[in-house]
DNA sequence: TTCGATTTGTTCGTATGTATT
DNA sequence: TAATACATACGAACAAATCGA
């Protein structure tokens, strides 16, 4: 059987042929061409627009599934990640009771102001320096107590009109927000952590005295392509609750 | 083509074939039939020997490579991961320097002590009450300034004749030695972080004041087939170290 | 309820490319 | 250089799940 490479152009097929696809659906994804909880094409179509073999593009999709980017679903067909999927938020929100009950979150909005970006927040967002960026503060409480006390910052450029009101009327997850409203797509967060002692508001709020520590992380929350979106930092209550790390039970497929 | 489900024994085959040859390889490998490090038979060879097609060999190896269990290696072969491998050791290994240096780990045995289970331990490891487990205690020192102190308990019977010497004296991680001497291939770990005051001996050993926080890391470490192996307690002091959890960078292949 | 069309999942087989020894 | 081993790509057939007529 002779190669096609109908997409590579006959070039020196410096990249594989599936990673080609893959790049082009990424981008699809980026364009918006298939919204949040839509299906993208079925295999056997996709296979006959980019003229390669079913094969090929399973493989492609193959990897945008270990990336969380789009699910499979035999029968039905292949949808882009949606984040107000419980399944979805609990991929990226990792602090769990210790004594094992699960409980439903609640969010409280405390402030959101719009300010210039710091050094260190243009640096880590990618901005211009003195670009505006929205400044959060948000609780999150389970079992009816304040546990978390989040600051967010995000580019006000990619979020245009983003409000109190819109933020805090929200439902589900923050960054089901991002791609509701917003058409961005949170793929990918890195955190840092450190125990620390609680600043003044954060022991205010969550309850605990200026002495006792407290679980402080650090995050960026990346779009495709690696672009960075977010930058939070969370302080945590862990009186009782803690946050899990596990590495890994990431039952492929 | 006629399926053939040599394996399956005409069965209800209630699973597919190529998790069923993802399994047989599992426990050659758990049977120690190719030790860490070497290479198994190559793809060719196993789909002729397990009487299937080469690329259902390739789907059932795909997993354990996504499991980190093997790796493979173009022309090469495909290899059993070890643990004393720098890549390995950091998979597991999260702490780094906020400033982004990076420097080489030191350990120090404290103690090395026989006792019998306690119920928590016993419990999260699978053993029998009562139960003898060797407890160790090891201190981490990085750019030459302890930052971490660990306590963990393993069974005695899966260990026997461990002593201060041969854990001292080992080269590489502490999981390599797991590996080397006692054939214990970790691949899996799950962790627990809260906030914390310092224990008395954490304190002093660590050289950090019994009022300044510090990080509690609650760590079991699970062979094949989720079998717990140790339970381990760190304390990391997060002044200028932080514990890093990349959600991810998981690159597929 | 049954049936058929559609879609992903599994399995086979073959050919060729590329890296290693 | 030749042999070996994994990587990519193609195509075909059937299984299993889903959904609507």
């Amino acid at each position: 059987m002779k190669p096609v490479r109908a997409l590579a152009g006959g070039g020196p097929a410096s990249q594989p042929l599936y990673k080609e696809v893959k790049g082009r659906i990424t981008r699809s994804l980026i364009a918006g061409e298939w919204k949040p909880g839509a299906a993208i094409p079925s295999e056997s179509r996709l296979a006959a627009q980019f003229q390669v073999s079913v094969g090929t593009i399973r493989k492609a999709i193959d990897e945008l599934v270990a990336e969380k980017i789009v699910i499979r679903q035999q029968g039905r067909g292949t949808f882009v990640t949606i984040h107000t999927e419980d399944r979805q938020f609990y991929y990226f929100f990792h602090i769990v009771s210790k004594d094992g009950g699960k409980e439903p979150p609640a969010h409280e909005l405390l402030s959101l102001k719009t300010t210039k970006a710091d050094t260190e927040t243009a640096a880590r967002l990618g901005l211009k320096p003195g670009e505006r960026v929205h400044c959060v503060h948000n609780v999150l409480k389970l079992a009816r107590r304040p546990v978390i006390f989040d600051e967010l910052r995000i580019a006000a450029a990619r979020f245009p009109d983003l409000n109190a009101a819109s933020f805090g009327a929200r439902e589900g997850t923050i960054y089901g927000l991002y791609q509701a409203r917003y058409g961005i797509n949170v793929v990918r967060i890195s955190e840092r952590l450190s125990a620390a002692l609680p600043p003044a508001r954060v022991s205010r709020v969550l309850g605990v005295s200026a002495t006792s520590p407290v679980l402080m992380i650090k995050r960026v929350a990346y779009t495709y392509h690696d672009e960075p979106v977010e930058l939070r930092t969370s302080w945590v209550n862990t009186q009782s609750h803690e946050y899990l790390s596990d590495i890994w039970k990431n039952e492929p497929r």
